[in-house]
DNA sequence: CGGTAATCGAGACGGTACGTCATGTCTTACA
DNA sequence: TGTAAGACATGACGTACCGTCTCGATTACCG
């Protein structure tokens, strides 16, 4: 990689770091209070003290700006998926904090915009996807494979199609907001994703 | 029915239904070749040959007008849920229609619009969730009641987190378009909802 | 004048003489009150308790119906150029009440725009200068000619150039609206305009 | 005067002059041609090559930015009043120029619409009377005091009843347009602004 | 007395300009 | 070279007004 390399000393003034925090904090700041069409880049540099030519000099689009804020943001306590011994286990070890964060703050208005400006910029959909999709995908797939080691589930399960219900669930609620994700539904989620309808019973 | 009783006689010049045709046809048309964002009102009064007043005139906002044309637009063909005998056969016949539709436009772009849209606006949120979403939800919310009936799953199913992990398998994909959503994947999400990942082997 | 001929008999619902007056009243009081500009017809119309159709039907445009209510309201007390046996008191006589009338409601908003709109619209010209200039001006060339004829003012005086003069002043000061136009500003023109600056000094 | 003083350098990016210029440039050139009310802001915008953004930026109404063209278009070439030795002189020397500037071009229409503004606007008034009217009344004050110093008129002679007859005339005809100010007009004016109609015989 | 015809109130409509606002670029001077 | 300040082009916004139109209801006369 690039960066392990010893950087060559830049010539000129350096990148101010202070500017660069402060622009994502205001960003992350105000899209998470107002969403992201409410929310002037005026604004965002005015709240964070800086020149708008600064903020577009670093981002390209006002997405993209929102992006980043949006990710240094969310940024979840566990570090790795922790092996608690069961699949279950697992997933719910991966799944109550996601759900927990993203009941705090109104993540989904701004999420909405970046659906939107992935299906119309690939350059945007392959940012979207590679620092705020992927990774949690990822980790759960991992917690499958290790269960399919552990022989909990057969080597044929299609894994793609349950990771595909388990976020689709979650998502599905943060996004149409139809219900709350309390850790209950994610539990019910889980174990209906394990067994099917047939097999788990409410109550 | 209110609607039964005669009219009494309008004052004034009727609403041209012609223009109003054309405004939603024109919407609908614009919106889904190039997304909400992209489309000004100018330019969908322009297609309708229309004044933008007459647009205004009737819809509050462009995303109302837009919520409008779809719903005029995603007409499935099937009325009622059919019943085949068996939860998984109407299951498949409410979901193969709806998965087929949505391949031949891409209504992905719009529906993120709405969602952002209606998480700032309560008023367009109660109309989204009342013509787009609602409905089929309930139609397939029928289906498992009848299954019930049948006895071919337990009276203390919980349905509403079936529903989620049914619809929320589909939107996510639709939403953000990691895979396509192919008639095979929809079984797929039918099989492993009813049975589970552990009784659902892959091919 | 057609006007003087036994009207036929028409066929139809006859013109409403009440809607008549009641949209020139209202059309009148709002003019004067916040200029041209700032009247909309939708506005004259409701004051007037009339369909704006209606308006439309009997006046070709706004500024068409604003001359028509200034003509109707603008009458001055006098007849005929009354005669006081001088020029003097005869021009007095004409442009005294004038000035009254001039000061008691703000008509110069409206003239301005009656002036604009003579100079881009050849027909309006025509209507405006026959009921609004006209009239007043001839009443003044006659008090002229009536003192030619009493041997005043020797025949060969530039009447033309006089009525210039005297109507020039005051339209100046009713237009521009830098100084009032008290009964001794007329008396002041009047002799300055009869007898030069030279031959007029100052109290 | 504080504008010899060195200006402390500006901060940001400074105006574009060469945009002013353009700007007021092409409002003149369409206003003199159709009047203010024909002329629309985006014409002018890009008639001048500028976005209609930095017009609003600059001059808050259409009406400022038409004073602001005109006022650099309407500029004589006569710098003093000069000094003919005759008051006569003087005045068809500070007349004549603005007759022919007057003829050139249909300034009427759009002292119309700023008559008509100034009667609705206060603020408008004050730059209309001090950029447009009060300049050109002041220099021709200056001749009639230079007379009373000469000795050509006695000391208590009004001035401003003068200024009123010798200007009024001339808007007059210019405003309403019923004759022509041609050279001749002007003399006839001065000459009987200053002996009176009796003393002033025709041809 | 019933038909014919013009008027009226109501209000929808096409067209056009308005003045505002936001995005992203550019141009200065300063650090 | 980076930054603050802020002017700029572009283009959509939602509003307002003008003058036209399309209805049903009204009011005269004419046969």
């Amino acid at each position: 990689m690039a960066d392990a390399v010893a950087d060559p000393p830049r010539r000129g003034r350096p990148r101010s770091e202070k500017a660069r925090e402060s622009i994502l904090h205001a960003a992350a700041e105000l899209l998470l209070t107002r969403g992201l069409g409410a929310v002037s880049m005026d604004e965002i540099a005015e709240h964070a003290g800086v020149s708008k030519a600064t903020i577009y000099r670093w981002w390209g689009t006002k997405e993209l700006l929102a992006l980043d804020a949006l990710y240094y943001e969310w940024t979840e306590p566990t570090v790795d998926p922790p092996d608690t011994g069961s699949l279950r286990g697992d997933l719910l070890a991966l799944l109550r904090p996601w759900a927990r964060v993203v009941r705090t703050r109104p993540y989904a208005t701004v999420i909405g915009t970046f659906i939107t400006k992935a299906h119309t910029d690939p350059v945007f959909a392959t940012e979207y996807v590679d620092r705020l999709v992927n990774p949690r995908r990822e980790r759960a797939r991992t917690v499958f494979e290790r269960a399919i080691g552990r022989g909990e589930l057969p080597a044929g399960v299609n894994v793609d199609v349950a990771l595909d219900l388990l976020y689709g669930a979650l998502y599905h609620r943060l996004l149409h907001g139809h219900a709350r994700i309390t850790d209950r539904f994610v539990t019910d989620v889980v174990d209906m994703t394990l067994h099917g309808a047939a097999g788990s019973t409410h109550r």
